[in-house]
DNA sequence: CAATCGATTGCCT
DNA sequence: GGCAATCGATTGT
């Protein structure tokens, strides 16, 4: 019997390769969550890469802290953080233990459960067109910091661009560091 | 120990 | 298009 995980195009080598390899090759994919019974998925359409040490850009930049232990993880590990005292941010976090790279999850069209995240997000419109709503669409909060991509209660999983799409790099935004990196990458239908 | 500020959102005009 | 809200990590006194 195969396991599933295991097997060639699962979920694992979606986190191979650098952080330029997989910011552009999560577009499209899905992101799921069923918490109490009710699964949601949203297809990925805009995420930004965050290099590290590297990049004055990035939480990891100084270090170390506390806030973010989860981007020195094993590639796959997600990387949950409160933005502006309000919101929640989810990245996927890249390369080996010691190298903390992440992408930024930006945006996505839901893909299923739209009644639950209207509910959850107290509108009809605008429901996953930014990091904060992102996370709060799928109930994503910190208490997921640091939890398996692959196997936890927060999952990423291939899937199909819709026909036609391309994808685009732009500069990033919402920073005020290296602010001219190209690293913004948008599925363009 | 106090001050500062951010990978944002939503509501106001 | 502009601005207030809100909190924990980080930095400064």
């Amino acid at each position: 019997m195969i396991e599933p995980s295991r097997r060639p195009g699962g979920a694992a080598d979606l986190f191979a390769g650098s952080v330029f390899d997989v910011a552009p090759r999560l577009l499209g994919c899905r992101l799921r969550t069923a918490f109490g019974r009710r699964p949601v998925e949203v297809m990925l359409t805009e995420v930004e890469a965050y290099a590290g040490g590297d990049d004055p850009a990035s939480h990891a930049f100084r270090g170390r802290t506390k806030r973010n232990a989860a981007m020195f993880e094993a590639a796959g590990t997600l990387y949950v953080y409160r933005s502006y005292g309000l919101h929640w941010c989810m990245n996927v976090v890249v390369g080996p233990p010691d190298l903390p790279h992440a992408v930024l999850l930006r945006s996505g069209q839901v893909t299923e459960g739209t009644a639950v995240v209207q509910a959850r997000r107290g509108r009809s419109s605008h429901l996953t067109d930014g990091p904060g709503k992102l996370a709060e669409a799928l109930g994503v909060t910190g208490a997921h910091d640091g939890t398996s991509l692959v196997a936890g209660p927060v999952r990423l999983v291939h899937g199909t661009h819709p026909p036609g799409a391309r994808i685009i790099t732009t500069p990033r935004i919402g920073i005020t560091k290296a602010v001219d990196r190209p690293w913004r990458y948008i599925l363009a239908s």
